[in-house]
DNA sequence: GCAATGCGCAACCCCAGGGTTGCACATTTT
DNA sequence: AAAATGTGCAACCCTGGGGTTGCGCATTGC
């Protein structure tokens, strides 16, 4: 679970969504590309790409002097549908209790 | 989008998914209550429950001198909803541009 | 009416993390 | 080989937020 607690963590940022935005059109890009239309500066763009690989939302892969950053759309649907599920998780506990509070009006 | 942030922040911490946890199994409860049994003051935890009751994770009414806690399952499940759409438009964009490049391979 | 119980408010401590700047190192490019 | 370009590393600033303590106020119970 705490895997899916460092998505959740990088995601609650506005620049990191920015970025990821800009990396969905994009394909692939370089922090220093990337900064360029942001305003913040690029080793503030690089610390954010940490963030988002260790959450596994990006991969990066070196080319040469650059370095490539493509999104990786699998791991958000992946925690979109790990939140769905602790969702039900919670409706169906709450719909055992209001059960067994309708049959037993005691307790 | 600022308001799914929210509900991403408030995820985003260990502690106030363990309140959400005890919640959905008791259906409501206080702080007080939810105290006893984490490793934290109730302080702590009305400042938990306060971020995510503005997230619309959990809904408060007073009772008398008590005050109630539930959680609000629904609002879960929209986010999660939300991501999901998120990933599909990448994923869809990604398509598209992948698409682009085979088609005219110049550029 | 008085003590007990439950909340709310405010001040404070501490550190993670978003952001910056400055510089050294690697790789292209000409 | 020299200049240009792209990264990486480290130190630093500063605000936000998780956590605590202390106390005052309202409500309930006896």
């Amino acid at each position: 679970m705490t895997a899916e607690l460092q998505v959740l963590a990088a995601l609650a940022d506005p620049t990191r969504w920015q970025l990821l935005d800009r990396l969905a059109g994009r394909r692939e890009a370089t922090a220093t590309v990337l900064a360029t239309d942001l305003p913040v500066t690029r080793q503030a763009v690089v610390k954010h790409l940490a963030v988002l690989e260790r959450a596994g939302l990006v991969a990066a892969h070196r080319k040469g002097r650059e370095v490539q950053y493509e999104v990786r759309a699998e791991r958000l649907d992946e925690t979109a549908r790990w939140m769905a599920a602790a969702a039900r998780r919670w409706d169906d506990r709450l719909a055992l209790i209001k059960h067994l509070a309708e049959q037993d009006p005691a307790e």
